[in-house]
DNA sequence: TCAGTTCTTGACTGGTCCGTCCATAACGCT
DNA sequence: AGCGTTATGGACGGACCAGTCAAGAACTGA
């Protein structure tokens, strides 16, 4: 019936997310984004509304993204609740130290810039916040079970700190710190965790 | 023998930190400046060059203040280095608690917006951040000599693991946490860091 | 009091950027 | 093929903003 889309949706806001991820929300403009798809300003208003729109769109799409892979990397049987923890641990030291631009986290990224006036980023980053805890908390109580944390500790408290943790791993990274640093503090972390007494 | 100025630099900058503070460095205008201090836009840039030199100059005085103030709080002798390491760390987490605008560290703000683009602004913070690890550090050492902290895990590696979890705490505030998950958080990461065996 | 220097003010410039608009293109249905 | 509908793209309007400039003000030393 009527014209149909020359573009694929998925493939805007993935440019999108790169620039506003690498620029800021405030210093990227739409022709920006525009350009790197190669639509034209018109296209980019007819189907997404506006920048703020836009973004809110993108920080939303990356902030379910995050929850998701994390999500596939923390669940699971008991028995390698431990493992995974770990890995996860290491894991975000690695790739806080791989991201060489030191852009950080988008979801860090633009509650740090947006939050405070933008009451939809903020309650987003708040959500998901919540539920990377969620996700911890359930897998340390699955370490727990299995014997591989002192069970006499509050999950919820302990996933609370490793959050921290590796929130503080992402802003150290955006500081410089060495990737050595980075991993001597998720291996110092896991150390340091209650073992249940033998 | 020339016209002295009429308005005080500290205070001049002082009301551009907390511009720069609320709104972002690319969100904050010079006009905005000029209204709070009640000077004319001339003057601003007659004293102080232009938007970049006065964020850099409000960054690098604030980066100083805030390591000067740990420093206070952690500097002294042996017998009370644990008390003062607890303290400043539940201090942190009650500071971060208190600030309901969410506003966060300028330090981690600052970072955030410009540190991938402006190579002054990423050294600043860089220099911060270790000199924030150093203190903790000899801290953390001043903690192991008087016996509250176990001799036999690197100082450094414990600062830093500190050092991540206070920067995660300014994050998670920022994102919304209550104020009991960050004692929480703060209270659960005193309690894990090692002790002596007696 | 006058000269020389520095400070102040606000209007102005040049450029940037968000968002709109419109002429045109592409498609399916009849 | 003709028509209604929706997408496209680029030019345009209007607002905003960093930085400049020139005219005048304030002060000191002679």
């Amino acid at each position: 019936m009527a014209r149909p889309r020359k573009f694929d949706e998925r493939q805007v806001l993935d440019a999108a997310r790169e620039r506003f991820w690498s620029g800021g929300y405030a210093a990227t403009r739409m022709e920006d984004i525009a350009e790197a798809t190669g639509l034209g300003k018109g296209s980019l208003y007819g189907a997404f509304g506006g920048k703020q729109a836009l973004f809110h769109r993108v920080f939303d799409d990356y902030c379910g993204s995050v929850v998701e892979a994390v999500s596939r990397q923390l669940c699971g049987n008991d028995e390698d609740a431990y493992a995974r923890l770990s890995a996860h641990v290491y894991a975000v030291a690695a790739a806080t130290a791989a991201d060489t631009a030191h852009r950080g986290c988008l979801l860090a990224k633009g509650a740090a810039e947006l939050a405070e006036h933008d009451e939809t980023v903020a309650g987003r980053a708040r959500a998901a916040i919540e539920a990377l805890q969620a996700l911890l908390e359930s897998d340390i109580a699955a370490c727990q079970r299995n014997g591989d944390i002192a069970a006499d500790t509050d999950p919820g408290r302990l996933a609370a700190l490793v959050l921290a943790v590796l929130r503080g791993i992402e802003a150290l990274g955006k500081a410089g710190a060495s990737e050595e640093t980075l991993t001597d503090i998720a291996r110092t972390a896991l150390a340091v965790l209650p073992r249940p007494a033998h």
